[in-house]
DNA sequence: CTGAAAGCGCTTACAG
DNA sequence: CTGAAAGCGCTTACAG
């Protein structure tokens, strides 16, 4: 079949040994030798065989990316491609390959993991969410696998290296903001509650209203289900209060496009009669009429970071646990106004 | 380390070739060996390695996917996670494993296939964009090694396995759709000229006017570098002309949104005195107001058919090359009116 | 400075 | 029905 190390041995009269140690630039090959070797791997087209190498060096060079399963919506969302490209570059730039979960649910995903760990696929891990009583995550803690993570672990987070934004503060900073605009009445658009991201964001939202003094009220909470069943329905009854809001904060761009959508139906104006805020900045979001409000969570350096962690586990296996909170901001556009 | 085939062997009383014979079920080994040897993997926690198997098996049971470099809005695109969902299915569905391609430089990418290939990391790859003149392409062709591509090469596309649109038919369609409605300045912002899709559709949008008796006119032709230096000021020079489009066809819904956000700056009206229409029917665009009319172009499928097609070459190495066709249609929407 | 040998963890003809 | 041996393509102590 392919060149391998023997024919590069047999015409360049050496040993395999030699030819292997002239790959690996040994400094104990004299240089004459290594002319020889390199000038006969040249004319033969050799290329190394990683499966051979790997399997002896008892490693892959190669990342496990964990996504959590698809539904559609958070496949549209650019959050995924964008993290993707942070790892990317910080991956190839330390020369690893990144191998990608497939699985469909949580259990395909499970035993994935457990095929990459155990099947030698991969050196380490990146899980691209956290959420609440995680198997996924439970296993790799007790895998001695190294991992990072994308978000704050639910439990023990300590023990684990893994990115973040300060979601908790960054919530009470979008509120707070609304408070100032002299907004009372907040809606909040929730992701999913089994997400750890969505649980601080919350915990922001409501710790923002007992220091502006304000009731928490469950009537304006959206959660994910509702939102996903008939979102129009939803944004509906939040307007058939007595008391409605005046102002919506969502959990993303897309969410708070569609839910625009919706207040045009029930011609409601943003941002005269609402003020609405999302997050993840998402590229269009500028071009909206009226430009969308948004929460910048730098989605690159989330990825770009997590990689770095991860890579700083596999090269030395004791690193300590080391967490990173990565900037985040809100950027003011007209979709916000005062009242 | 880990539990090899041989500590399983010791603690079962066989060879190492009878639990390797065990792990492939085969038929020539006795039912009461098979219980004994599964009962003490199962106690031991074997787990094959994966690289060991794959080193003898000479495959590796993964797909090297290959993405075109990521600008900035390639990646906001939901295209590509929407192409990987479909690879994905397909491929998990035959027990197949994804690694990406990490490269930020053609040169770079390049690297990456001849490592994927000469070093055996993959089984075959999928080339997820399709140019003119592309060097990967060539080295695919040349190399044996099994491939398919999302789109149709530019040169020698019989020899490939490929999925595609019609994109010149879809595009005709798009257009007649307009000259129907009475449209006969119709502008046309292309995708990136060393795409083939985009030559295609450019075709479509030449063919189209031609057989309608419309004069093509290059000014109503907006390039991607116009779009991406300065999209305000491409748009503008459309609306300076001595006679502006009454009609713009964007190569892509996010493009769309972008225009339409510089159409209300230069206060004109969509649909009444501009219709528009976008492609990669975008989750939101159903949301906007108005609707945004897009081709739906399937793809989900063209991943899923890819990935197929791949298998097909993997699996079967004398396979004929074969092309889907995979279909698209117009939706209609409120973002296009007849005059 | 270089080579012969053993081994990474598996599979698969070849024997019996 | 099962085992001993060779081999996948590489690396790395151990000798010399």
């Amino acid at each position: 079949m392919a060149i391998t190390i023997k024919d590069v041995a047999k015409q360049a009269e050496v040993s395999p040994a030699t030819v292997s140690r002239v790959i690996a630039d040994n400094p104990r090959i004299s240089e004459k030798t290594k002319q020889k070797v390199r000038e006969t791997m040249e004319r033969l087209g050799y290329y190394p065989n990683f499966q051979a190498r790997n399997l002896v060096a008892q490693k892959t060079r190669t990342i496990g990316i964990i996504m959590a399963n698809s539904t559609t919506l958070a496949f549209q969302n650019p959050f995924f491609p964008e993290v993707l490209r942070g790892i990317s570059v910080s991956a190839h730039h330390s020369q690893y390959g990144l191998y990608l979960s497939t699985g469909a649910t949580e259990e395909e995903i499970y035993d994935e993991v457990v095929a990459m760990h155990q099947g030698k696929q991969v050196d380490g891990i990146i899980l691209l969410y956290s959420r609440v009583g995680d198997r996924i995550m439970d296993y790799l803690m007790e895998s001695g696998l190294p991992f990072s993570v994308v978000g704050r672990p639910h439990t023990n987070a300590d023990a684990v290296s893994y990115v973040d934004n300060d979601n908790v503060g960054i919530t009470k900073h979008v509120m707070s903001y609304l408070v100032g605009l002299g907004h009372k009445r907040i809606a909040f658009i929730a992701g999913g509650m089994d997400f750890v991201v969505s649980l601080d964001r919350l915990k922001g939202y409501e710790e923002s209203l007992d220091e502006s003094g304000i009731t928490f009220d469950a009537q304006y909470i959206v959660n994910q289900d509702d939102m996903q069943k008939d979102g129009k329905q939803a944004i509906g009854r939040l307007f058939e209060l007595a008391e409605p809001p005046t102002a919506i904060v969502t959990h993303d761009d897309l969410v708070a496009y569609e839910v625009i959508g919706y207040l045009e139906d029930l011609q409601i104006r943003v941002p005269e009669d609402v003020s609405i805020i999302g997050f993840n900045n998402h590229a269009l979001s500028k071009h909206l009429k009226p430009p969308l409000c948004s929460v910048d969570i730098c989605i690159y350096e989330l990825g770009f970071e997590a990689a770095n962690l991860l890579l700083e586990k596999i090269t030395d296996e004791k690193a300590a646990p080391r967490q990173i909170t990565v900037s985040s901001r809100l950027i003011e556009r007209g979709s916000c106004q005062g009242r």
